[in-house]
DNA sequence: CAGTGGTCTAGACCACCGA
DNA sequence: CGGTGGTCTAGACCACTGT
């Protein structure tokens, strides 16, 4: 069962996404919402600040809270992206290939980064990523073997994270990522469609589980012409 | 005066910056913090949503609040990066150089972007920044002047946003930025040592105030190198 | 002034975890 | 089973906005 204020922010977003509450008009006060929704005024703002949160509304007091304009934000807002993400925003054939599915002893780079004793293994992942013909992304995954068991080829072909999540029911919870850009290596020449260019941007993902440990170091590793990130911030107090 | 769950906040960071609460330890229960900061559970609860919101701590159903290592968050957990907080993180010496402070009638792109009329100005700022003696940073302020009246030299020179925020009163809630990355500009190779780089990385930044307006957009072009961007992100549920 | 959102309370029931 | 965090309620007071 889902909780009220979910639904709640649920049924608004549609409201927006449709047009039925228009960006600039303001939202019902919290206490028409809370007779309307038929619930008290705390799960409304519940439901209002996830919708301040995810940029949909913005939240003035004294005034009410403004619907924004959804359109000046194209991109889904901060969060993952996901190269499925980019690939249904362009609306172009895409293709994964495998190129490495192995279970390596981790060097010592990555046993700093996954948490690993020298007993460890890890599983290792590459795939590149196509897009209207062009290799542009290089993936390269590593997972800490004590938690996630077993990986094959089939899989990681399809969504790596489907698997995880709804196969092994692993709870993932929270990612950090680091954005830098670097010359390209050998190996990307190799994989990529480079077409000239000098400059790599290099996506560092740090997986989460729930139970804050870290089971997940990836580099996704895109041609620079091809690649955008979106942010959006609150302004810290 | 401060609301009880920020001042909460607060003290919690304070504990677990110190190491008084290490990484890897559980909070005390939200019972035992609500009689022990003398208040409800509710506003401890909101106490530590901002703690997990912001990377301090990670809550498990059933267990209880785990402590993160901080450690792993090197830099500011999402948020804007300032060119002062780059700075200040790498310890070497700064410097900024304004090079045009000037009222400009908007062409097409940016009354696009600042949602101006054909009858408004804005302002224009471009500034270098320095550091350890190489110019790495290229900034372009554009300010609707409908919002703020008057700009100087001396202003940018140092933080525009202290101005406009103690001085002015502007209260700055929220910014989208984008990243990406492009071919530098003539405009780019003049003012920055760009040292044979053929990429340079864009991040463009939309401001907002309160009541939801756009008042600023921003072009803050890094020399790829010398750029790092870190997000940290809850995965949706 | 009345209406808005921001904070806070005391108590309730639930789902989940570990012993 | 008791303890944990997750949700929800009904009511209260406050600071701020507009008229």
């Amino acid at each position: 069962m889902e909780s009220k204020y979910i639904t709640i922010y649920k049924k608004i977003t549609v409201l927006i996404e449709t047009g039925e509450l228009p960006a600039g008009d303001t939202l019902p006060s919290e206490n028409e919402l809370a007779n309307k929704y038929d619930t008290s005024r705390e799960t409304i703002r519940k439901a209002l600040n996830l919708l301040a949160q995810n940029g949909y509304i913005q939240k003035v007091r004294g005034k009410g809270s403004i619907v924004l304009d959804l359109k000046k934000f194209e991109f889904p807002v901060s969060g993952l992206i996901s190269f499925k993400e980019i690939a249904e925003k362009m609306e172009k054939p895409t293709k994964t290939i495998v190129h490495e599915v192995s279970l390596i002893k981790p060097d010592h780079f990555l046993t700093a980064q996954l948490n690993l004793t020298d007993k460890d293994y890890a599983w290792k992942v590459v795939r590149t990523r196509e897009i209207a013909g062009e290799r542009i992304i290089l993936d390269k995954d590593f997972f800490n073997k004590n938690i996630v068991d077993i990986l094959t080829k089939e899989i990681c072909e399809q969504s790596i994270y489907d698997y995880l999540e709804n196969k092994i029911g692993l709870a993932i919870s929270f990612a950090k990522k680091e954005i830098v850009v670097e010359e390209p290596t050998e190996e990307d020449r190799d994989c990529l469609n480079l077409d000239g260019f000098s400059n790599i941007v290099v996506i560092k993902n740090f997986v989460y589980l729930e139970d804050a440990t870290l089971f997940q170091y990836t580099e996704s590793r895109h041609r620079p012409d091809k690649f955008r990130f979106v942010d959006f911030a609150r302004r810290k107090k």
